[in-house]
DNA sequence: ACGATGATGAAC
DNA sequence: TTCATCATCGTA
């Protein structure tokens, strides 16, 4: 079973898309050859009022990507020197996305971005094979209990209520 | 514990 | 146009 994942898939809740991707695999595609990850973490981050997002400071040049409909993949810079990847999710006008934080054997969303050669080329295109880089469900089932619900990285500055939400999943 | 390193958004 | 901030990481 290999299944190309698509808008279906990426058009519910953040919170939702973000534990189902555990397992699922993240596929780069450079120069003819072709390397699979399973993804093993993962973030959400969800709607206008999630000071933790990007998206809470409403709509600007970057996160209009955020805003609009999913499957399509949010890429940006971070301390001038890590890109970070993100799938859009939820439904168009619905600012939601879904951070890859690692996959197995690459520890980090930053070392993530750089080992698989992702920047910012990517940001706004679509989660599909014609742009060398989507996620497939290769019939690898997780059970629940192996994925463990943590508050999210880095996220202090968002106040106590949204910095506590457990919307970090990771595969144990 | 700290510095690297540059885009972003908000203030002025 | 300046300025603080930042969904991080390597070195110490």
């Amino acid at each position: 079973m290999r299944k190309v994942l698509g808008k279906a898939f990426f058009r519910r809740s953040a919170p939702e898309v973000a534990p189902d991707l555990i397992g699922k695999y993240l596929v780069r595609e450079m120069n003819g050859a072709q390397e699979a990850y399973m993804i093993t973490e993962t973030e959400a981050y969800e709607g206008l009022d999630d000071r933790a997002s990007h998206a809470s400071r409403g709509r600007t040049k970057r996160t209009e990507v955020m805003f609009g409909p999913a499957g399509h993949w949010y890429v940006y810079l971070i301390y001038g020197m890590y890109q970070m990847l993100n799938v859009v999710t939820g439904d168009d006008g619905h600012p939601s996305a879904v951070l890859i934080r690692a996959v197995e054997g690459i520890d980090g969303p930053g070392r993530l971005t750089k080992r698989l050669s992702i920047t910012r080329d990517f940001n706004t295109k679509k989660v599909s094979k014609v742009t060398g880089l989507w996620i497939e469900d290769r019939g690898v089932r997780i059970d629940p209990t192996h994925i463990k619900k943590t508050a999210r990285i880095g996220v202090e500055n968002a106040g106590p209520v949204w910095a506590k939400k457990e919307w970090r999943f990771v595969y144990i």
